[in-house]
DNA sequence: CTGTTAGCGCCTTCAC
DNA sequence: GTGAAGGCGCTAACAG
């Protein structure tokens, strides 16, 4: 019983072949007999070969494998994209590794460098929180490998692919939906002020107001860290200091759903009865109120889309050439009112 | 401009060393000379080298890699568990490479083949509800190659290591617990039966009501395939049949939502004011109901166990003495009844 | 169709 | 403390 793992060799010595052609035959080159693939394959079996991975991507120098680098895992906007990455990596024939930056610059930084040394032949990444520049991604760009960012990108890095949403237009639309209802008082629940996507859906906030001669009022713009508690904290703080406000929009959808919680558990009504407009595609906020106004952002659709563009530019072989960029357009939805005893 | 990305062997060329303390020294070695060591990092940092892991880990025949395979990382129980495995793999210097079955074992058995042919250290798997045996993973063990269980397990795989709960007394309690409350017609929403603690499950419940003289209908156990439209499904299906029940035991998150939302949906009454205990560790469980009654399974905490077990096992290097299963008993939470408005 | 040869980039003896 | 040499397992190039 020997302690080494079987090779080609192995395979080879046995079946006195040459290692080359078990390996053509493993592989199913067309040139080799099938009465000789028969062979090989058989005592691979026999053997308990199990191909080697690391030496053949070493060789051939490509891994088939992408990175993908994600805030966090169970966000629900992030696991939906995985789903959609998944499914077109996997009918092409890509492995996919998962990494969550878990918001910190500093992890995703070693991943991306761990990604680099495994090799990847591309990356998907939608930055973490502190990412305010992509220094750490330039290697990509230096070594045209390619990388495509989703939804959260880095403004320093033009060139690069994106597939992003149309946040400052999605944002102005919510924001308009609440004035066409009546509202005038509109509180906006931000996200970490460092991010683009939270840059620009203030923007269309702004915007909004403007067109429709509403006073921007700064003490109604609260920003976040991206956690159910700041939705909850925002909420109570306008309200229970006295500060008047007849709707909210939410740039995300933990601040929506911590609004909400707050607001059921204090009873608490909003007069106009819209009230809460927020970026999501969680189908949490279906259950929790569902008369929420949600702006549609299918994870799963922008997963595929930055998938499909990243395998593209990895098989076309030259990554700058096919820089592009995809803004989609998400959808309001505003849900039926069936069921507001809270009075929002 | 040269192509290829410069190795250890291009620092030594320029430095007029060796490339076995080029490899030294960026591997920190300590009989290298600081000085050395200097000049080599400066020199790598100014080439933009990154090391190529394919090629360490091919010969040092290791990865520092773990695999972990699960079902579906956008169920709720699954993602905290990869939080919890992260985040004991990560202060221990492992990589992890996460796979998602989604619930289909051909697909659960080519990731396992990949993984291997990935020379991953060890696996952490919670196989998927087609898996009734572990054919597919006999290669762990005949290679001595750790891999732990974590939730849902085989039965068929003595002598490896799982991190699993005590599911029978899990349901035995939850019945109890409806019981007490004065329940006597308990539904039991279950979910495949393929998986064993599924099984587990039942047997709960069935010893249950017969420690409690209470006559066991077979008519009131309805399985799944653990989507949340067949919780919805099965609380349909009682109900419009007439079935007289005053209680519900779901062996599963998602049933328990399905069934919370079809009661809301149609505003139906369960009689007693005690209803529903679910399996479940999901944030909204207690948003959508916040008197369900759940029994918290923290797959935080069984990630963290499992894999710590897992690499508890790499490190010691025989998979086979170490084996271990820790069976954990997770609470039931009975959580206040703040707002019972559709009577459940 | 199959064999020979020569590495991919790194690490690890073994010398000195 | 550093250098020389060999090989991890596989595949691509070139013969024949």
């Amino acid at each position: 019983m020997k302690k080494g793992k079987p090779t080609i060799h192995e395979i080879a010595r046995v079946l006195n072949i040459n290692s080359s052609t078990v390996s053509r035959a493993l592989n199913n080159s067309s040139r080799v007999t099938q009465k000789t693939k028969d062979k090989v394959w058989a005592k691979a079996k026999e053997l308990g070969y199990q191909r080697n991975l690391l030496a053949s991507n070493l060789r051939r120098n490509q891994t088939n494998t992408i990175g993908v680098v994600i805030p966090r895992i169970s966000r629900h906007f992030f696991s939906s994209t995985i789903a959609g990455i998944e499914e077109v990596a996997f009918t092409s024939g890509f492995n996919v590794i998962i990494c969550q930056s878990l918001e910190e610059l500093d992890r995703e930084q070693r991943i991306v460098k761990n990604l680099i040394a495994n090799r990847v032949d591309g990356i998907l990444i939608s930055v973490s929180m502190e990412t305010d520049n992509g220094k750490h991604l330039e290697y990509f760009r230096d070594n045209n490998i390619p990388l495509v960012f989703f939804d959260r990108h880095c403004e320093d890095m033009p060139g690069t692919s994106k597939v992003i949403i149309d946040d400052c237009q999605a944002a102005y639309d919510a924001v308009t939906h609440l004035i066409r209802k009546g509202c005038k008082k509109i509180a906006h629940f931000s996200g970490p002020g460092k991010l683009e996507i939270y840059k620009n859906r203030l923007k269309g906030y702004k915007q909004a107001l403007l067109d429709h001669q509403i006073t921007y009022d700064p003490r109604l713009v609260l920003s976040s860290r991206l956690m159910e508690a700041d939705g909850y904290a925002s909420a109570e703080k306008l309200l229970t200091n006295g500060i008047d406000i007849d709707g909210i929009f939410a740039a995300n959808d933990v601040s929506a759903i911590g609004a909400v919680k707050y607001l059921k558990k204090n009873d608490k009504k909003i007069p106009d009865d819209v009230a809460i407009v927020g970026f999501s595609n969680e189908p949490i906020s279906e259950v929790i109120e569902p008369s929420l106004t949600t702006i549609d952002q299918s994870g799963f659709e922008i997963g595929k889309m930055a998938c499909d563009l990243l395998i593209h530019n990895i098989q076309s072989g030259d990554n700058l050439v096919h820089n592009k960029t995809i803004i989609l357009n998400p959808t309001l939805i505003e849900r039926e009112s069936s069921n507001r005893k809270t009075g929002i």
